[in-house]
DNA sequence: GATCACAAAATTGCTAACAACTTTGTTGAC
DNA sequence: GTCAACAAAGTTGTTAGCAATTTTGTGATC
């Protein structure tokens, strides 16, 4: 019966605020998306792993309403599951989401590899021309899979640089966030690597020519090929 | 590089709503995330008006940090903007972006029809042969374009059923949110509605003789069209 | 009359305690 | 030994109050 409890601090732990000498101010709750984002695309954090409020509001020095916030976003972005009083756990990828994943993904690169190749000077693309030249060949021999995918990221992330286009953009992202892991997958499979690279180099000629009709068919062909190469070979990958 | 990790042990069990009594039950974030979008959609709330936490708190009867975790739903999504100590506005829709939205709108849109063209039988689409006839052409005349518009969302929504890709669905979802308006103000365009029409007639029948590919290309000259007259009217439509 | 300074009011952001629920561990009956 | 009831611990969800910041209103000065 003691009443309500009132904290009565008339000390003020004052000014406490801005960056002290303590180095990194608090991460915005944009930020701690961001952190989120990449942890589960890489998945250092696994499918069905649990994401605890008071551990992570922890380790990022924040409140925990903050961590609840980011949470929001995440599953409005169905990176993770909530269910009420049991906490948040990460998205599994169903077998039928990662198709339906491709044929967007599909459609959009093809829109930007089209929006690109109208935007762009055509010797923006003799980059490209050179790498998936020799040196891809290189890769795929030696089977360095992790070169050989960064020049392919590389390639992707200048596409979507000069299709300009900021809706597709933030798009793309939002599929590659929850396919990062499979595309690795499906380069390593049989085939597939080889394939791949005379796809893209007949993209990149229709580029370089300024092609842009040519190049967006050439790029559904080479994703709906993927796809294809995944379904073959689905019980393995996933 | 592992391999799977993490075992999730799902007991379901019998969740017993405890809302109940008469039904208004506090509405939970995603409920007041809807509630929103639709108010933004529809011009309810104009762009650049501000939303203010408290006022929302109390109108929905929830706590504030539900409220907050809303808006940073809403911010992900784009459809407002977060100034720090300062509020929630409604997003302004810049007329460039209208253009990318357009861009995404139509591949998209392409994608689903064809889908839905292969996942359909083919009777689904004699309902609008019918429709687009001579029912479309008395709107026309008549100059009720509510009535128009109202087939043209039955149409649509009903490809995105039969297209059965919810990723799709999802994006076209984000992107009618925000170009409702916009669509509304480029059928009245002089001589648009009339185009849009037999545009449409065309894809209904490639979709009827299930010719997905056809029913996909007719779908996106269709979109490119309208979004050509909105290039030439932008200054009366924005 | 216009401008700047300053204080009051209102709004956003944060903290910590509290309540509800779920999981886990233990005890006891069959 | 198995299962059910029950208590303890831990986690999520909610609430009220406080701190910080911006906005608004007022008055003095030039």
């Amino acid at each position: 019966m003691s009443g309500r409890v009132v904290t009565l601090k008339t000390k003020t732990k004052a000014r406490v605020r801005k960056g002290g000498g303590g180095g990194a101010g608090a991460p915005s709750v944009p930020d701690i998306v961001q952190i989120l984002r990449e942890r589960i695309a890489r998945q250092d954090v696994a499918p069905g792993a649990k994401l605890g409020e008071q551990e992570l509001a922890e380790e990022f020095a924040v409140p925990r309403t903050r961590i609840r916030e980011v949470f929001g976003v995440l599953e409005s972005r169905g990176l993770i599951d909530r269910i009420p009083n049991r906490g948040a756990v990460v998205s599994r990828l169903e077998l039928d989401h990662v198709f339906h994943l491709y044929d967007v993904r599909q459609v959009l690169e093809g829109l930007c590899v089209r929006l690109a190749t109208e935007n762009a000077p055509p010797e923006t693309w003799d980059e490209f021309v050179e790498l998936f030249g020799a040196p891809m060949d290189e890769f795929v021999k030696a089977r360095d899979f992790d070169a050989f995918i960064v020049v392919y990221e590389r390639f992707r992330s200048r596409i979507i640089e000069w299709a300009r286009n900021p809706v597709a953009a933030r798009m793309l992202d939002s599929i590659y966030e929850k396919t990062n892991v499979i595309i690795r997958r499906i380069v390593i499979l049989p085939g597939r690597a080889v394939e791949g690279l005379s796809e893209h180099r007949a993209v990149v000629a229709a580029m370089r020519a300024g092609d842009g009709e040519t190049a967006e068919r050439l790029k559904r062909t080479n994703l709906q090929n993927a796809k294809e190469t995944l379904r073959r070979f689905q019980k393995y990958v996933l």
